[in-house]
DNA sequence: GAGTGGTCTAGACCACACT
DNA sequence: GTGTGGTCTAGACCACTCC
């Protein structure tokens, strides 16, 4: 495909075309599409701005403009005198990018270990076939685990409850997961060639159920906070859904306001 | 002051100035620094790009870049073929820019009623101390108020108590809030010159105690989202603590990751 | 038409990382 | 040294708003 060529038509089109949208912004949805299709993979580099320019027949200026756009996305990475990457779950600096659970007392966050308490396949109702574009009986994976806080006695922190679109993650097994060392989404990434993009989340207070409490360690009635996550893949396509119950004694849910 | 002999003697010392910063930054600073001191006010315009850039001697690029920073981080909004702008809080555009309780069913948001009941002044603490930056015993004025749903009946929803700087909000009273329509934060521009520029939340799930609990219409020990947050103006000053409760059973807290 | 922000270009030079 | 992203410039032209 040739960005400027498109260009073109744009201007020489004698009315005011509709769907207008300058050359940085075919050239970033150019950029995105091939992230989508995984010419490129996490971590990888893509090609240089200068290369990208003389490909694409148009300034590295404008080059420069559209991935300025998708590094602020948290699409790609810039990393001066070495490149561009691809974004991934699976590095030290963006790791636990999605989780906003803080310990009171200290910023630094010593880590939470995990507990896998169950990974199966089901057929998903309606409530989380509508969430994540599913047809109600469509196959999922579910999976239930514990964040617990570190050192003895250890404390449960957060019960999580997951779904996935089964036809995504073929062979996702409880034995991979426990195996599996780093963040979830890195092992979506690596092996499943799912690369989560945006989430939205809803939160709400509610009371510890009499299937929870004894998993949390807390009475039934108890005040949790539930978080909701949907997660996205490129073109707004919804891929995970995630309910976890979070205790909030020794720890906040953090949000920055701008 | 001129950014281009700053940028001069930058490039003129032999050791790598400890200081480096790009000529956009030290105009983004600038232009900080002139907005905190009030040079012009909320939803004026600031000087064209082609003025500033021949005030500053540098290129129209450079401030550009500075402008677009500023516009991103919420300072400036930038209005094709009218100027840039001082951001307001008073704005349909972005009025509630920090509310993030949402409806369950409906996104549009039909506004809340506000119900104020009381507004005095007060000795802080210890704890609102720290975190206004205060000393034990200075004034600050506290406000406490209900957000309700409207029509009737009227379900309350949010329970609001605010600390403020006393030095700060001079002649701020119960009279002064009831009359005022539109958003609080608007008040605190127009009439204290009081910007909020970002605000940091934490939150909890909590049981609703002897005292919230008949206000907001709920049982004792039900749960309620605790939100707290602590608003800025320029230079990371800290100057409005505000403890909300929130009834969660119609409503949720919005958040978006990326 | 005049003035504003928005896009695009081409080229120079700087800062940083690898080799 | 070579190649990468980062900064800065100067100038052209486009899109939008208001008069």
């Amino acid at each position: 495909m040739n960005a400027r060529a498109e260009a073109g038509e744009r201007s020489a089109n004698a009315p005011p075309a509709p769907t207008f949208s300058p050359l940085y912004r075919q050239i970033k949805a150019l950029l995105l599409s091939r992230l989508q299709a995984g010419e490129w993979r996490p971590g990888e580099a893509i090609p240089s701005e200068v290369e990208l320019a003389a490909r694409l027949k148009v300034s590295q200026g404008t080059v420069r403009k559209a991935v300025d756009e998708l590094a602020q996305e948290n699409h790609l990475v810039r990393r001066q005198g070495k490149g561009t990457f691809v974004a991934t779950h699976a590095e030290e600096r963006t790791q636990y990018r999605f989780l906003r659970l803080m310990p009171d007392d200290d910023g630094a966050a010593g880590r939470l270990w995990r507990r896998l308490l169950e990974c199966r396949r089901v057929r998903v109702g309606a409530e989380v076939a509508r969430a994540l574009g599913l047809r109600v009986g469509d196959a999922a994976v579910q999976i239930r685990r514990l964040l617990l806080t570190p050192g003895e006695p250890a404390q449960p922190v957060v019960l999580d409850e997951i779904w996935l679109p089964g036809a995504l993650f073929k062979g996702l097994s409880a034995e991979k997961l426990a195996n599996w060392r780093g963040p979830m989404y890195g092992l979506f990434e690596s092996e499943f060639d799912v690369r989560m993009v945006r989430a939205e989340e809803r939160l709400r207070a509610v009371a510890a159920g009499a299937d929870e409490a004894p998993l949390l360690g807390v009475a039934e009635g108890a005040p949790l906070l539930l978080v909701e996550r949907l997660s996205y893949t490129y073109g707004q396509r919804p891929v995970e859904l995630r309910r976890g119950l979070y205790r909030t004694e020794q720890f906040h849910y953090r949000n920055e306001l701008t």
